[in-house]
DNA sequence: CGCTATCTGATAGTGCCACTATCTATGATG
DNA sequence: CATCATAGATAGTGGCACTATCAGATAGCG
């Protein structure tokens, strides 16, 4: 890594400064090193923005803060939300409302697909509104037909959460347990899009055999 | 839609210029519109830049093309492809190689998986490689166990690509077809993600209960 | 002790990217 | 006929992840 690379890092908060053993040099430890790659593997992989990283490793670092509420923080700032723009306060309503039936009816969707898995989520959860927001679009640009999927995808979903949550049992110090649920949160999305290319190019190779 | 935000997509070549009618007078038909739509589904949910969509769109309308080479260039243009730069063409090595012993020990993991799964992918398959990074990144941050999840995740987007099959399976005329793969592949990563939120929130919540 | 190489912190600049403002020529419209 | 909107072209904006450069201070070597 380049040093003024470090530097910009330390100046947007997502490294501690190095310990000054002098004016004009510091030591940088072990956790440095390690916090450092959690950085750039947030930042490369998981593709989040420096503004977001700096929320989730606060929310890491915040010992008082309870291992949900992270993983809340991780989940918020992974989610590229699409649509209609939210602040986190969620500030006045102002307009908005008036023009979108294609949004609430997903969100109607949403909220059904959510009873019937029995998933206990606040309906304002922003992946929530994400996803109403993804099938919204899909309505839109004549792709309505993909919501029959959902099930399929709802299934498939619940399985990885399970698997995450058993990585996540696995740990025990705080610390650890919260930045693997950083880890799987973010990275886990990479990972699975990419096992989902993997599949569906086999799924499509024995559709379409390539003669 | 902002006209000048039109008149840039046309200058990048995302969509087709309107039929002129007069020098100063064109018009955009449905065939627009829908491209348009696409065109921000693309940008907005599947987070694509846009040279990424300005090639899938090529894709689109070369007829010649078969449509398994569709789904490869949407899936290549989907994949944010984390590690050591590689452009398509594959030039020359030139360094490289040297000091990565992680990202070579991931590749043999994901080649055992591949094997495992009978998956018929090429092994320089993008999403392969995307995989193998991630994986290598998980494990320069502390989290190598994370592959023992691999199984469940590849179970799981064995089921989301089945069901994506079945969805483009539908699909008769090409135009509609390749369409429906390339919005499968690229917003089913969105919704697939959102999903995965909300049953993780679901499932830490059964787990971590909020007193 | 002196001298240079190296480090720190600060400020300003770069390159990329998705737009957006502005300008001219031309034809639509009342 | 006067005004206004539009096509097309060129240049500029803002955001973001860096990166170049500059002082000032010291580490370390001869």
């Amino acid at each position: 890594m380049p040093v003024p690379t470090i530097k910009y890092y330390v100046r947007e908060g997502l490294l501690p400064p190095g310990e000054l053993t002098s004016p004009n040099q510091a030591s940088y430890g072990e956790a440095h090193e390690r916090r450092l790659r959690l950085v750039r593997a947030l930042l490369e992989v998981g593709g989040l923005p420096v503004a977001a990283i700096r929320e989730v490793l606060a929310a890491i670092d915040d010992t008082e803060r309870p291992v949900h509420k992270v993983l809340g923080a991780a989940a918020w700032a992974a989610t590229r939300y699409g649509g209609e723009d939210a602040g986190a306060p969620e500030g006045g309503d102002g307009d908005g409302a008036a023009d979108d039936a294609e949004l609430k009816l997903a969100r109607e969707r949403v909220a059904r697909l959510v009873e019937a898995r029995g998933w206990r989520i606040d309906p304002g959860n922003r992946a929530a509104q994400a996803l109403a927001s993804a099938l919204a679009t899909l309505e839109r640009v004549g792709h309505g037909g993909f919501v029959d999927l959902l099930d399929d995808y709802a299934e498939a979903a619940e399985r990885v959460a399970r698997a995450d949550l058993d990585y996540t049992a696995r740990r025990v110090a705080r610390e650890d347990l919260v930045e693997a649920v950083v880890v799987g949160t973010v990275m886990g999305d990479a990972v699975f899009a990419a096992l989902r290319r993997m599949a569906q190019v086999d799924a499509s190779a024995r559709l379409f055999p390539p003669e």
